[in-house]
DNA sequence: CGCTTTTGACCAGCGC
DNA sequence: GCGCTGGTCAAAAGCG
């Protein structure tokens, strides 16, 4: 009997042992695990402030690019105050500067004070807007294809290439899409739908200096006809995009006549379809364009008929009537087709003045100048000959190309990454203020949704995607750095290339 | 073989 | 109504 009570009291010893092992692993376990989960949790919490002191960064920067837009705002009305030649020009300039930095409508008062003030709670309102989306954004995966948003602004409807187009367009099948015949379009929806008819009908004609016969956006395009235009000895090639079937967007290039090495190339239509990075690039430029030109085709003069000109500041209080004639547009058969123009080639030098008095984004892009271009060949030609004082949206020096993934894209059209970065150039010159909400909250969107995504295994090409819509949008944010920093718009390239350098390493 | 380019024909808008 | 012009179509050719 005791022998059996000698006997269980160790085998209990034993199995509490074993218990208290198991408990004391389990326990360990569980620590381990918390402790795993502490560092996570605290690698999370130093990303997130990361991206706290990012976005303060970008908030304070933005605010002061705020304050300087409306002192320069400011200036620009007291010049107009003291000069009533071109005071009805002027009085509608603010309010086209507004359109175009803020997508806002150009029919608000024309009162200079009221201007101002509104501009400021515009701001407001958009800093507001502002957060709101980035609040949203954070957990909105949705937020990251804001660049597409951009370019289809004007067609909410059609949010996903995916999805069916039970319109006209569906089903359309070799048929082209209504709006792809843009001079017929009168006819078809577009009287339903009179703005986003706008929208389409809107073109956006793009001067380059560029010894390829076309100019490399990114996009795929496919040529479907060609047209020696009267006038011009050059014949107009027509492409129409060819990422998705039934995408109406065309575009028509032709080379200058009175100067050969520029091409002229004229955008028509949105996408309705993602677009690789460096196409949405070019579409957020033309469709940013696009909406400028629209928002503003109420307050254009009669007799500058319906094109507009960028960068040569006709649109931003610089404007000079002489100028226009200066325009090599392309001869467009449809006059009715409100055209902007944007020339990229003459050198930002050569209108010094105009420089100073350009506002806003376009003062800050005009500021790069092209020798801190990375576009290799394009940024060292010299100004335009025409002397026309034309201003030209320097590029950013870092090189596109380095990070270019779209490489299917890019070797589709066997051209230079120069020509990719014009693209750029072209983005940031037109996109930046207007879209500066969407730049942050593109580049928050992308570093939440890429940082958050690197511990999944999904959506890897679109995670690059969205680094690359975050490396640009950085550098869309830091090109505006050396306005404010040193409030004379002269960029230091440095910043930059460290960004690209660190970029394209990656 | 499939895609792109070329090129002549066709169509629609506009001015006279 | 006619001619001019720009834009598009579509068959043929070219290319990889």
């Amino acid at each position: 009997m005791p022998n059996s009570n000698s006997r269980t009291a160790p085998e209990k010893k034993v199995d509490e042992s074993v218990g208290y092992q198991e408990i004391y692993s389990q326990e360990l376990r569980e620590e381990s695990e918390l402790e795993n989960a502490k560092a996570e949790m605290g690698e999370v919490r130093e990303e997130n402030a990361r991206l706290k002191l990012t976005l303060q960064h970008m908030e304070k920067d933005y605010q002061s690019l705020q304050c300087r837009f409306f002192d320069i705002l400011r200036q620009e009305a007291s010049k107009k105050a003291t000069n009533v030649d071109v005071g009805v020009h002027r009085i509608e300039e603010p309010n086209q500067l507004l359109s175009l930095c803020l997508g806002r409508s150009p029919r608000e008062p024309k009162n200079e004070e009221t201007n101002t003030t509104n501009f400021t709670k515009l701001v407001q309102v958009d800093h507001e807007d502002l957060n709101a989306n980035l609040t949203l954004g954070l957990g909105n995966s949705k937020l990251m294809e804001l660049p597409m948003e951009l370019v289809r602004s004007q067609k909410p409807e059609e949010t996903s290439l995916e999805e069916p187009k039970d319109h006209s367009e569906a089903g359309a099948g070799e048929s082209l899409p209504p709006s792809s015949k843009t001079p017929k379009t009168t006819r078809n929806e577009d009287d339903d739908v009179p703005q986003q008819a706008n929208a389409k009908r809107a073109r956006v004609s793009v001067r380059v200096r560029c010894d390829t016969p076309t100019m490399n956006d990114g996009c795929q395009w496919r040529k479907y006809g060609q047209k020696i235009a009267k006038g011009n000895p050059c014949p107009r090639a027509y492409y129409r995009c060819t990422v998705a079937p039934a995408c109406p967007v065309r575009k028509q290039v032709q080379r200058c006549y009175e100067d050969m090495s520029i091409l002229i190339t004229t955008y028509e239509g949105t996408h309705n379809h993602p677009l690789p990075f460096t196409a949405s690039s070019m579409a957020s430029t033309t469709a940013a364009a696009a909406s400028m030109l629209l928002s503003g085709s109420s307050t254009s003069q009669p007799g500058f008929g319906s094109t507009a000109t960028l960068l040569n500041g006709s649109d931003f209080g610089v404007f000079d009537s002489s100028r226009t004639n200066q325009l090599y547009l392309p001869k467009s058969s449809n006059p009715l087709l409100p055209t902007i123009t944007l020339d990229l080639t003459a050198s930002p030098s050569s209108s010094p003045i105009h420089l100073n008095r350009l506002s806003s984004s376009f003062a800050s892009a005009c500021t790069f100048p092209s020798s801190l271009s990375f576009c290799s060949s394009e940024s060292n030609i010299s100004p335009n000959s025409r002397g026309n004082g034309y201003l030209k949206y320097g590029s950013l020096p870092f090189d596109k190309g380095s990070f270019n993934l779209d490489q299917p894209y890019a070797e589709k059209n066997h051209q230079s990454s120069s020509q990719v970065s014009l693209t750029e150039s072209l983005t940031k010159a037109i996109t930046s203020d207007p879209n500066f909400k969407s730049v942050i909250a593109v580049a928050l969107s992308s570093m939440v949704g890429g940082g958050a995504a690197t511990h999944r295994n999904q959506g890897e090409g679109e995670r690059l995607g969205h680094h690359l819509k975050w490396c640009e949008a950085a550098h869309q944010f830091t090109s505006h750095n050396p306005l404010i920093q040193n409030g004379k718009g002269c960029s230091t390239p440095s910043i930059f290339n460290r960004l690209s350098s660190s970029d394209s390493q990656k």
